[in-house]
DNA sequence: TAGCCGTGGAC
DNA sequence: TGTCCAAGGCT
């Protein structure tokens, strides 16, 4: 290791002494390592999801169960309502489970190991909890810090092929003391200085170290793989109403939007678009279309509304009263489409 | 391993 | 408006 590599990790951190962000979830420089529980509910959360989205989550969360024995107990679909709006629902089906896992057990596991076990904790996660939250060892790699070590070191290999050598970086310029407070630096540095669009090297308190500083042009890096554009999508929802109830149906498997509340659908999917068949026979009425993108495909919803008498045959699901909507845990496609049928009546 | 899986903000 | 992106995990 040259001498370089050393004095990145002492730097980082008293910069972030300075200027670590204060958020709901995190022990300031120097502080008590925060609650476990708090770390992992907030490290899954962020997964794949920025700061500002997760505050009102953790917020919700943190206050409705305070501990992870109050949200093992919790009922799954009441979770999964709660965690409606904030995407990738697989991280919800999955801290229900590890949740009654860790409840069972009575405490997390503190090892990277043994975190790397639970459902919904992968390579990066366990790292971070047993980093944040029990102050070991640990190599922390989020897309932060590929952003930050791919420009440290000037690596031209496209990601996700690169991820082998960005780890040995990383690893390399981890200290073995504070390894929590080091890997948030990290996060914080990736966020908020070492930015993916314009990195502001001026305050980089590692600019004397950054090889693509040198170069020029530092937002060159990490050097990415062309993606495939979306293809574009239609289907169609409807609004089933029946004294003052819409039928709501919860999806189910483990594809899209799987355990959430939804309205029926024509069996749209991101790689075909929907039959335009209605799930009963009614006096369709159409209330215009939502637009929505997901992860892999544009979608245009169509949105129908039909009047019934009784509840539709040979379905599963359940009449939601039209007046306590906004507690059906909707995510944001149906929460869109609600609103225009409600709009259209 | 590469595709699947949400959402909203920035530009 | 469209594209990119954000503290990834699972298969």
């Amino acid at each position: 290791m040259t001498a370089s590599m050393d004095m990145i990790g002492g730097e980082l951190l008293a910069w972030y002494d300075r200027h670590a962000r204060d958020l709901p979830w995190r022990a300031l420089p120097g502080k008590p390592a925060p609650d476990p529980y708090r770390v992992w509910l907030s490290e899954v959360m962020l997964q794949q999801t920025t700061v500002a989205a997760v505050k009102p989550y953790f917020a919700k969360f943190t206050q409705r169960w305070p501990t992870i024995a109050d949200l093992a107990a919790a009922p799954e679909e009441e979770i999964m309502a709660a965690w409606a709006g904030l995407g990738y629902y697989s991280r919800a089906r999955n801290l229900v489970k590890c949740a009654r896992v860790v409840g069972e057990a009575g405490a997390f596991p503190e090892t990277e190991a043994g975190l790397r076990e639970l459902p919904g904790l992968g390579v990066y996660t366990a790292a971070a909890v047993a980093a944040i939250a029990f102050g070991r060892r640990a190599v922390v790699v989020d897309a932060n810090v590929e952003r930050v070590v791919s420009r440290l070191f000037a690596i031209d290999e496209p990601l996700p092929g690169a991820r082998k050598a960005i780890r040995e970086k990383a690893d390399a310029i981890t200290p073995d003391a504070r390894a929590g407070d080091f890997a948030q630096a990290m996060m914080d540095l990736g966020s908020g200085v070492c930015s993916s669009r314009n990195p502001v090297c001026s305050l980089c308190p590692l600019n004397a170290h950054c090889e693509a500083r040198k170069t020029g042009e530092p937002e060159r890096f990490p050097v990415k793989a062309q993606k495939k554009p979306k293809p574009n999508r239609t289907g169609t929802a409807f609004w089933i109403e029946c004294a003052g109830h819409v039928w709501l149906e919860t999806r189910q498997g483990n594809g899209m939007l799987a355990g959430m509340r939804a309205l029926p659908d024509d069996g749209w999917t991101a790689r075909s678009d929907g039959t335009g068949q209605p799930p009963v026979d009614a006096d369709w009425q159409a209330a215009g279309a939502v637009r929505h993108t997901f992860t892999h495909a544009h979608l245009e919803l169509s949105v129908k509304i039909g009047q019934v008498d009784a509840a539709p045959a040979d379905r599963e699901g359940q009449w939601w009263p039209l007046g306590e909507l906004g507690e059906a845990g909707l995510p944001t496609l149906y929460a869109k489409a609600a609103q225009l049928a409600l709009a259209g009546r």
